[in-house]
RNA sequence: GGCCCCGUCGUCUAGAGGUCUAGGACACGGCCCUUUCAAGGCCGCGACACGGGUUCGAAUCCCGUCGGGGUCACCA
């Protein structure tokens, strides 16, 4: 038997990273058996511009790699994939169902229905409705449609006996089929409810194992009930633990974004990414630039790699010591007996933490393509002709581990911006530290100012030689010398190293932010 | 509130009765390296929710308590 697995998004305009982890839960899985993985819409709430708010759905799992063999946009030969597309074939069903007993029309107004569930409440029992104005037959449908009430399809639940299952990662799980309501399948408009749609897609699709979150666990009997109904052969169940809040164990949910940025973690990778996006000029309301959403990584420039790898141990472990995994380890390890039953909380740190370690490990040419469309967006560079490409490419070099995050190229802006405004805008104390203060700064910066000036090569190790014989000629540490150039050049105390620095600078530039140094002093 | 689920360092986790004075990772603190920063190296801090059993022996099994969470739609 081929595994068939699925994810199906409602389009709602964002990819939850908590929704990601449960589609690469089922694709490690499918893709572990060889199976297919197939994404499915589940649009039956009719929304306006689904095309819209599915976009940047398709984009998120095409940005992270989570390929799926048939539904949205690639077709398949189980289709249609978007629920949206199959009114006739759910109402097929829901008319079977009415057919073999299973459902029923009811004409229960809303309020009928609230005042017996409130009535229940008031006598602290547990609410079953009273079947009151169901219509068991086409006479009393015509009676009740008489008095000008609309029907709806109302599931004629079992109220004995019990609901029993195997979840792959809850065990045997046994359910009594009282508690379960007479829950409505189709509205009056004969448009179809979400349990049905998902039993019948289950079945057209050939899903042979459901793997979602465990807010479905008690979604589970009356899907389990319907797919009776209809004679279908049940699917395995697997209900993964949901991802809970940094720090906590509430469901992660976009909207609580407030309450996370009180945690100083997640604060600080929210605050970096802002950085970023500010510079780049990108709208940013914590609507859509969130770290709950996966397109923040992407626009942040984390790695896709680093992100499955951080999510995989969301929830699973191979053993008590392997932390990283490629996309190819995760699929040939991945299992779900080894799938935890509690929640795990989301640490944006700790995925920062896989993110610079994936960083470290790619090839600088990668680096560079990677950060280029950051330095442009933010005009601080045209479109990619050679000499800028060589430029940043040397950059990246020099910034070594220095970037965690492809849009950190920013931080080091100053490159390309014009000789005197970096000069002028150099922090005061530091320039106060290591050039005004020392009485010696100044004349041994002159000194070396001229050396450089006369420079016949400007690469790091010839400067590193330059640097050694003024140390040397001069009789003084190098640390007396170092420091000043460094804030001369950059007016920061940190950086790349001075050397690598000064040789990206080129002469012109770094004689001439010295000489615009020394006029200030 | 009913029903259900979960409970090992702050966080992710290893642990299926003795190998546990509970292991790893992130974060945090300290030291070292060092032209700054980053990286790296070393060290440290830090948990079996609690109470009863069962057993020669329990983080592991049972019961209870407490705590946390999920779910109770003509949403998905």
């Amino acid at each position: 038997m081929t595994v068939r697995t699925r994810f199906a998004p409602s389009p709602t305009g964002y990819l939850h990273i908590g929704g990601v982890r449960t589609a690469l839960f089922n694709w490690l899985f499918t893709r572990h058996h060889g199976g297919q993985f197939i994404l499915r819409i589940d649009d039956t709430d009719q929304q306006r511009n689904v095309a819209e708010a599915l976009a940047p759905i398709l984009h998120g799992f095409r940005w992270l790699g989570l390929n799926w063999d048939e539904g949205a946009e690639v077709g398949g030969p189980h289709g249609p994939y978007h629920q949206s597309q199959k009114t006739a074939r759910y109402q097929e069903a829901a008319r079977q169902l009415v057919e073999c007993g299973f459902a029923y029309y009811d004409y229960a107004t809303t309020e009928e229905i609230a005042g017996e569930r409130e009535a229940a409440e008031k006598e602290k029992r547990s609410f079953v409705y009273s079947r009151r104005w169901m219509a068991a037959t086409p006479a009393e449908r015509a009676r009740f449609e008489a008095e000008g009430r609309k029907g709806v399809l109302r599931l004629n639940m079992f109220r004995e006996g019990a609901c029993r299952f195997t979840d792959l990662i809850r065990g045997d799980v046994s359910v009594d089929w009282a508690r379960e309501q007479d829950h409505v399948i189709q509205r009056a408009d004969g448009t179809c409810l979400y349990h049905l749609a998902s039993v019948v897609d289950d079945e057209d699709m050939k899903i042979t194992h459901v793997i979602r979150s465990e807010e479905h666990l008690s979604n589970t009997p009356r899907q389990i009930f319907i797919a009776q109904g209809l004679g279908y052969e049940l699917p395995q169940y697997a209900h993964l633990p949901y991802v809970a809040a940094p720090g906590g164990k509430e469901k992660l949910s976009k909207r609580k974004i407030a309450q996370y940025l009180k945690n100083p973690e997640f604060k600080k990778v929210y605050e970096h990414g802002h950085a970023i996006a500010e510079a780049v000029g990108l709208h940013t309301s914590a609507d859509t630039f969130n770290p709950v959403i996966v397109d923040f990584y992407e626009q942040v420039g984390y790695l896709p790699d680093a992100i499955l790898n951080y999510l995989v141990l969301l929830g699973w472990s191979l053993d008590d010591k392997t932390e990283f995994f490629s996309r190819d380890e995760m699929i040939r390890l991945f299992s779900m007996e080894r799938v935890n039953k509690a929640p795990a909380s989301f640490d944006p740190k700790k995925l920062f933490s896989f993110q610079e370690r994936y960083m470290m490990q790619l090839p600088v040419e990668e680096k560079t393509a990677m950060c280029l469309p950051y330095l442009q967006k933010a005009g601080l560079v045209a479109a990619g002709s050679v000499e800028v490409t060589a430029k940043v490419k040397a950059m990246v070099a020099a910034a070594g581990d220095r970037l965690k995050v492809a849009g950190d190229i920013l931080e080091y802006r100053d490159f390309f911006l014009p000789d005197d405004q970096v000069v002028d805008n150099a922090d005061p104390g530091t320039f106060e530290k290591r050039l005004k203060k020392p009485p010696e700064a100044a004349g041994l910066l002159r000194k070396f100012r001229d050396r450089l000036a006369s420079a016949t090569a400007f690469d790091a190790a010839s400067l590193e030689a330059l640097m050694n014989d003024f140390v040397q000629a001069e009789g003084i540490q190098v640390g007396q010398i170092i420091h000043a150039v460094r804030v001369a050049v950059t007016g920061k105390a940190v950086g790349f190293g001075l050397f690598e620095t000064l040789a990206l600078l080129g002469k012109e530039h770094s004689v001439a932010r010295i000489d615009r140094s020394l006029e200030r002093l």
